[in-house]
DNA sequence: ATGAAAGCGCTAACAG
DNA sequence: CTGTTAGCGCTTTCAT
């Protein structure tokens, strides 16, 4: 009971005949909308039962369901009003997705897109609508968009998420929506879908070193919301702090590589990529071996390698991690280490919907498969 | 004054004494969310006071507002229910985008991507969230999304929209949802963003007239719902109904352009415009230039010239739309007409801040701009 | 099968 | 500056 006990004499007092009888303010877009009350009135039934009509659940005649459907056909009513719908149910029928990136360059890239195709394609059916919340751009902006702390959603999605102590997930926290992690460090209140980058990356490792190789650079994934670019020293190597970075590096290294160089970029795209493969293949000293951790810095790479005039792979083997289907490096298919992407979507979507039963899902770690393509060879003789 | 509680004896005829007092039922979610009452009673004071403190609007001392806050933190609090307010101010804050195509399909189009991170760029400010809502598959699948019909959005935005009878915006009128429609049909109802196709188109032409070219064959965005796949004949022609299509078509006759073939594709991407290229580039006759009415669609061509071993330009030349930068082509730069995207996108959010003030926006047609590039060239001697 | 009542959580108009 | 009151539009017991 918060705080309406009137005295019983106060009750004519305190009520409204003092107040003009207010005029409901309403959007100046829609002149007086019509309510389910108006369809009822109209119908001759009551409001409850016009429910009925539209709802469906519950026993309701047929005969006044259609007299319903009739009024509201008359009235230009195009069904119950979300908002309401939605404050009455305490549901949204909203998953936010944070992009792991600003949408601009989210979108660029086919992994992001890919997935976010799979979750669409589980959540529609669902009756489930996708809100873009756009991930971290820089260092230099707020941490969290607003829309993440203010907007209506049942459950969020935060794509390639952050550390423990992500603000994101603290947001989320607070707010008390349920989430789902994807290439996240996995926590126990939330929900996580993964691949195995570390299993994958080890295989890709044995692959490069099968073949000779042992001068061998490694092309990452951005560290941490710095996004730095270049060769990354040890102290930067202790503040990496996106799992996914990580998982796939230490994949590379627990196979035995020790890398020649660790080359950071500010952006799985391929001009990142390229600037990473100039940087690493005119130098002296340069590796015989590439090892990227997404397909896109990969291409970059062999571009890179193409403008130089180095020959791949007979001067330099390059590889990448996601196994996208690249037609324009043609002739050149690359070698990479592939993830079911519509999978991880689908995955995704399951996740949502557990949560949305209150039921909090297994995490999932899906497969992935090395695929050796023609951008790697054995070691140069002259090496 | 529907159901208060009041002291016992009062309002017992009126008031609910035959129920028995309810327990609210919860999502299983969540135990018994925190309120803005609760917060209220924390800190003493009342509820709309505690409202002022969140939303800033109104006068309220900052000593009130410190302890609610305070009170807020205390209880874990994170700011006031969207569900309610959106109920209470009549909007969701969400705008609905209906992306021209299922999404898979629509994320792999350049175009798409950079008008929707322009537009989101602006939204975001507004406070305003995009619901990803898909387009129309094909024919078989139902004309419009059921998001459409049951989501909560103040506005919707039509990424290249259809036709005057478009179910899409036959559904948006119903419920009275303004609306913004990208490269469609003016409609009086409906604001409207678009470039100047027809103009643009008509300048590519020119251009490829002045080169001596006769022998040239179109390759266009899908007619409709249907999205056939190949040349259109006069029947195919007359059921033309994408507008943006209609223009860019007649942006080229109009420049006295007669196309040899008018090769309608299923879809925006590089691999219908591969498939249109060996079907127009194989068979006898073939054209010397290949207008395109997309960028991606262009280079599609492109890649299958260089497949069927014919030279760009010498052998064959090539045009695009759009003026999207395409690295991978090189050594290649595709001749195009450039279109601004993040402004079309600004564009659109500028006519979505209009409609929600209750204005309705002048139609918008932004300047475009012919872009040589490498691609084209002057009629081969022997054609 | 239908109706009455309650109330989801909030904001805004108004009075004081 | 603070509190009171009304009610956004709907769904869901519960009683009939």
């Amino acid at each position: 009971m918060r705080g309406r006990d009137h005295p019983a004499g106060t009750l004519t007092a305190t009520s409204n005949v003092t107040h003009a009888p207010r005029r409901p303010r309403r959007s100046a877009l829609s002149v007086q909308r019509t309510t389910l009350a108006d369809v009822a009135a109209s119908a001759g039934v009551s409001v409850s039962t016009a429910s009925l009509a539209f709802s469906g659940s519950g026993p309701i005649a047929e005969a006044t369901r259609a007299r319903v459907l009739q009024a509201a056909q008359e009235l230009g009513y195009a069904g119950p009003n979300p908002l309401g719908r939605q404050l009455r149910r305490g549901r949204s029928g909203i998953v936010g997705v944070i992009m792991g990136d600003a949408l601009r360059r989210a979108f660029r890239d086919p992994v992001a897109v890919q997935v976010l195709d799979g979750l669409t394609a589980t959540l529609g059916p669902l009756g489930l609508g996708v809100l873009l919340i756009p991930g971290p751009d820089d260092a230099s902006q707020p941490a969290v968009d607003p829309l993440l702390s203010s907007a209506a959603m049942d459950v969020a999605v935060q794509m390639w998420g952050g550390t423990s102590d992500d603000p994101v997930l603290e947001m989320l926290r607070r707010r008390g929506t349920p989430a789902v992690l994807v290439e996240g460090t996995p926590q126990p209140d939330v929900a996580a879908v993964g691949i195995d980058d570390h299993g994958g990356m080890a295989e890709l490792a044995r692959h490069v070193l099968d073949l000779g190789h042992t001068r061998i650079a490694t092309v990452t994934l951005p560290f941490d919301r710095e996004r730095a670019e270049g060769p990354a020293d040890a102290g930067r190597l202790a503040q990496l702090s996106w799992e996914i970075t990580r998982r796939r590096l230490s994949g590379l290294t627990d196979a035995g590589v020790s890398p020649t160089v660790v080359y950071e970029t500010p952006a799985s795209l391929v001009e990142n990529g390229a600037a990473a493969g100039r940087a690493l293949l005119s130098g002296p000293d340069r590796p015989t071996a590439v090892v990227c951790q997404s397909d896109l810095l990969a291409s970059g790479v062999v571009l890179a390698a193409r403008e130089l005039g180095l020959r791949v792979p007979q001067d330099v083997s390059v590889a990448g991690f996601d196994g996208l289907d690249l037609p324009w490096l043609a002739p050149d298919v690359l070698t990479s280490v592939a993830q079911p992407l519509a999978e991880k979507g689908a995955a995704i979507g399951q996740a949502v919907e557990d949560l949305l039963a209150g039921r909090m899902p297994e995490p999932r770690v899906l497969p992935v498969q090395l695929r050796v393509g023609t951008t790697t060879g054995p070691v140069p003789p002259d090496a």
